[in-house]
DNA sequence: AGCGCCTACCGCCAGC
DNA sequence: AGGCTGGCGGTAGGCG
């Protein structure tokens, strides 16, 4: 076995308290080259003890409770996902995502991690994120002159974001702006707030949040706007998307 | 279902 | 010269 990854959600619980099922997993776990967890996983990890003493992180909802349950696990509620040796531990499950590109580029390298990412239209080092799992992005972004930008946007997707106003934020002329910015991230300002408009509309959506208050809150001018950006970006509508995804 | 208008993008060029 | 900056305007494309 290659790698085993223990996916979170709603039967974690059970699982936990599953006799045959953490046999299955011990077992399983002893052989394989990784060890990871997305979401709530992290709590079955901890229950086979192949957390003690190790970082690592799992859904912000539940962090207050793991650090209860397990305190021999060294939590650290802030990251996307940790490594700690051969096991690796994820936040909520769109983290997984990032996960899994870590593992792309460990095995593969990081220009296949980006190629990747840019297939699946998301960023291969999360905006926002935390600065240790930088390794890859060297690449996305040579300098990391626009980071505090790309953090900006994330945390207020409804503001005006527009090139105007995201020069001003830099302190630099549109033009020029427009200029640096593609040569050191490869994409257009205005490609760049679509996608991270619609990635926070996608966390909005798996949690089950009406498409109406998402795409006012999410910085697009209607539903229809929205749904446009979805279609150009994820090949599905926001409804679909909600459908498929959103938590029961 | 279609379209007018606005914005983003980028080539061009003049200045530093 | 050679590079970088930033204003201007044409065009394409998306929003409403």
């Amino acid at each position: 076995l290659d790698t085993l990854i223990i996916p979170g959600g709603r039967g974690i619980d059970a699982a936990c308290g599953d006799p045959a099922l953490l046999a299955w997993s011990r077992a399983r776990s002893a052989p394989a080259r990784r060890v990871a967890s997305v979401c709530s996983g992290a709590f079955l990890l901890a229950a086979l003890g192949l957390l003690d003493g190790r970082r690592a992180v799992t859904h912000w909802h539940r962090c207050a409770e793991f650090a209860r349950r397990f305190p021999a696990v060294r939590l650290d509620p802030d990251p996307i996902f940790i490594q700690d040796g051969h096991i690796w531990t994820s936040a909520g499950i769109t983290a997984g995502i990032d996960l899994a590109l870590a593992f792309v580029e460990a095995d593969l390298g990081a220009p296949a991690a980006l190629a990747v990412a840019r297939q699946l239209v998301v960023f291969l080092k999360r905006p926002g994120g935390q600065a240790q799992f930088s390794a890859a992005l060297s690449l996305q972004q040579r300098d990391d002159r626009f980071e505090r930008l790309h953090a900006w946007i994330a945390e207020r997707p409804a503001a005006d974001l527009s090139v105007p106003a995201l020069a001003a934020f830099v302190g630099m002329s549109e033009r020029s702006f427009v200029r640096a910015y593609r040569r050191a991230t490869g994409s257009t300002p205005a490609k760049a707030v679509e996608r991270l408009r619609v990635e926070a509309a996608r966390r909005m959506l798996e949690e089950n949040r009406p498409v109406k208050q998402t795409a006012a809150q999410c910085g697009f001018g209607s539903e229809e706007t929205m749904r446009r950006a979805f279609l150009r970006l994820l090949g599905s509508t926001p409804a679909a998307y909600r459908e498929r995804f959103a938590a029961a």
